[in-house]
RNA sequence: CGGAGUGUAGCGCAGUCUGGUAGCGCACCUGGUUUGGGACCAGGGGGUCGAAGGUUCGAGUCCUUUCACUCCGACCA
């Protein structure tokens, strides 16, 4: 491609909005253009870069013996009917009617579809496994769309599903062979990425894992530890059972309290509690209030005990109750259903409050914990009496010991979420009676994986990990260009013809943007460094002394080469 | 959805407080000079000031309504 013929306009100046690198850098480059709130356009250099991650994602895929389709946009909303899903999820789910009447969403994700597909011409158990996918824009009316690519209302995903005879094959064939390929396609893209253990979600089902690439950007927070290979995301984080203080050190001792039911007047914090008797905050129990809402806004009042010591984690406390959602809740509406905020514990609530209890609470014999009674805590309450249920709640703390290794220390870390995967069972075929006969002639429902990569954010998280302060630096498997061609002087007859004649030449391996812009130098390097184009051939100054030189994008160092050398030179880096 | 803010030329902004008929930089067009780190000179094109209504002799500016967008928090590839 000739730059003076191409359809790309870079910008020295850019939206005061974009604060991210990514953002920043794909609208200077020229690679897209905003239209809208999380609506964007991709220009020739964004589709390019787009297209790129589009073939190593589908090399991969294919690779590991899944099949390509592409499935319907307009989605008919009983699909969505028939999985539960049409109330469930929410606004996100763009509705509309056509001129019928009849009612369609835009797939914000193809499960529904998908089994749809499947159930209509699969019949046997000789027939699976399947893993089909797809890779197509998605809409979801996103609350907050920001970022950029990052968090966009319409987005392009790749979205696989596979579908199994039994839970075994759905993990050795589904789930851990998508691990391996997703992890494959991220190396291949030169991504520095980590797979972690995550919560499942509205999407439901049991285990799932989500590629995270590193970065500061990163608006999640995931949990590594120092010394394994353990990884979580905050939301489904655990650790190893933390030791009591006087487990820990001897100058403790566990207090040995039992006073029962004792007046404790205006103490209401854990601080103030553990003051009041002197002790460490481990020692007691904290209850959090919350408000739960399940469907056809059905409202209930969820307390969930932890140790005085830790902070609650809300998605696991939303989960555990079964919630769709979990919102703040205030001292008057608690105090309307009979509780005693800075007073509230396990024992003697009012009926219809759900109480969840840590899991590391399980065979506490003696803590103290508010009465339900203003001005009064249980004094040595023993938690086994009560039959609780008891449930993983806790948010893990920096400095928290490793579950697995039970050794190395746990940090927090910011990822950019790029994959997920899921073992989803039968939460969609069980509904959607999705069936297939087995060995036995017994009609069963698939189990399923679905699998998601969002391309367009990828495009975003290369830059965040791949930038400078002049721009992206495109790894090898994404760039748009694998190399740039830069006349310095077009006025220059020898420099003018030599680069045509180098482009002419190694455009036969490689995709080549020839710069013969009527622009000076500076301007021409500029642009090649915020188009982030891996190398660059300078033809300049030097050429009457037999030389050009070659950039590297990533070092901005440059290297002087004779003419003649110059295209085998380059082809040693770009393979 | 809660909090904050912004809509003026393709982009970035000033002008709004204190009403008097719209300006700067970049980009774009023409001519010339220049050519290794975003050049210079001269000339030029482009805006019903987000929309609607109101106050006024007169509104980008004041009032009302409305729409859109952005930023910070609860959701997600």
């Amino acid at each position: 491609m000739k730059f003076s013929e191409a359809f790309i306009f870079t910008s020295k100046d850019v939206p005061s909005e974009a604060t991210l690198p990514s953002h920043i850098y794909l609208l200077k480059g020229g690679f897209i253009q905003s239209v809208g709130a999380g609506l964007y356009n991709f220009l020739p250099l964004g589709k390019k870069v787009l297209d790129k991650v589009h073939a190593v994602v589908k090399e991969e895929l294919d690779t590991a013996a899944c099949q390509e389709v592409e499935l319907a946009f307009v989605t008919p909303s009983e699909f969505w009917i028939e999985s539960g899903r049409f109330e469930k999820y929410g606004k996100e789910l763009l509705r509309f009617k056509d001129r019928k009447d009849a009612e369609f969403v835009l797939g914000p994700t193809h499960e529904e579809m998908m089994v749809n597909l499947v159930r209509s011409y699969v019949k046997s158990y000789k027939q699976l496994p399947i893993n089909l996918y797809q890779i197509k824009t998605k809409f979801r009316d996103e609350i907050r769309p920001r970022f950029g690519l990052m968090r966009g209302r319409e987005f392009l995903m790749k979205d696989g599903y596979s579908f199994h005879k039994d839970e075994e094959s759905m993990i050795k064939d589904g789930f851990n062979k998508m691990e391996e390929t997703y992890s494959n396609i991220f190396k291949r893209l030169g991504l520095d990425f980590r797979v972690v253990e995550a919560d499942s979600g509205a999407i439901g089902g049991s285990g799932s894992k989500e590629f995270m690439v590193l970065a500061d950007s990163g608006e999640d927070t995931i949990v590594v530890c120092e010394e394994c290979e353990y990884g979580a995301n905050i939301e489904a984080a655990v650790r190893a059972n933390p030791k009591a203080p006087h487990e820990v050190n001897s100058e403790y001792e566990r207090p040995e309290m039992n006073f029962g039911k004792f007046l404790t007047p205006n103490v209401k914090t854990i601080d103030e509690l553990a003051e009041f008797f002197k002790i460490e905050p481990y020692y007691t129990l904290k209850v959090v209030a919350k408000k739960a809402l399940y469907d056809d806004g059905v409202e209930k009042i969820a307390l969930f005990g932890i140790r005085g010591s830790d902070e609650l984690q809300e998605v696991k406390a939303c989960n555990a109750v079964n919630a769709n959602e979990l919102i703040d809740i205030s001292d008057e509406e608690l105090q309307e259903a009979g509780l005693t905020p800075g007073f509230m514990g396990p024992k003697d609530l009012p009926e219809d409050i759900l109480f969840v209890a840590d899991n590391q609470l399980k065979g506490e014999i003696s803590t103290i914990a508010g009465a339900n009674e203003v001005d009064y805590h249980y004094v040595g309450l023993n938690l086994v009496e009560l039959g609780l249920e008891y449930k993983d709640l806790v948010a893990v703390k920096e400095g928290d010991k490793c579950a697995r290794c039970e050794n190395g220390k746990l940090k927090y870390t910011k990822g950019i979420e790029v994959g997920h995967i899921f073992q989803l069972g039968d939460r969609y075929s069980a509904p959607m009676k999705a069936e297939f006969l087995d060995e036995n002639g017994k009609s069963k429902p698939f189990l399923m994986g679905t699998y998601g990569i969002g391309i367009s954010r990828l495009l975003a998280a290369i830059i965040e990990q791949n930038h400078d302060d002049r721009g992206p630096i495109w790894t090898k498997e994404s760039t748009p260009f694998d190399l740039e061609i830069i006349v310095s002087n077009i006025k220059k007859e020898e420099e003018l013809s030599l680069g045509e004649r180098l482009y002419k030449e190694l455009s036969k391996d490689f995709d080549v943007l020839l710069d013969d812009r009527k622009e000076r130098f500076g301007f021409k390097i500029s642009d090649f460094e915020l188009l982030g184009i891996p190398y660059a051939i300078i033809v300049g100054k030097k050429v009457k002394d037999g030389l050009v030189e070659i950039v590297n994008r990533k070092t901005l160092e440059k290297e002087e080469v004779s003419i003649d050398e110059v295209a085998s030179k380059v082809r040693g880096y770009l393979v």
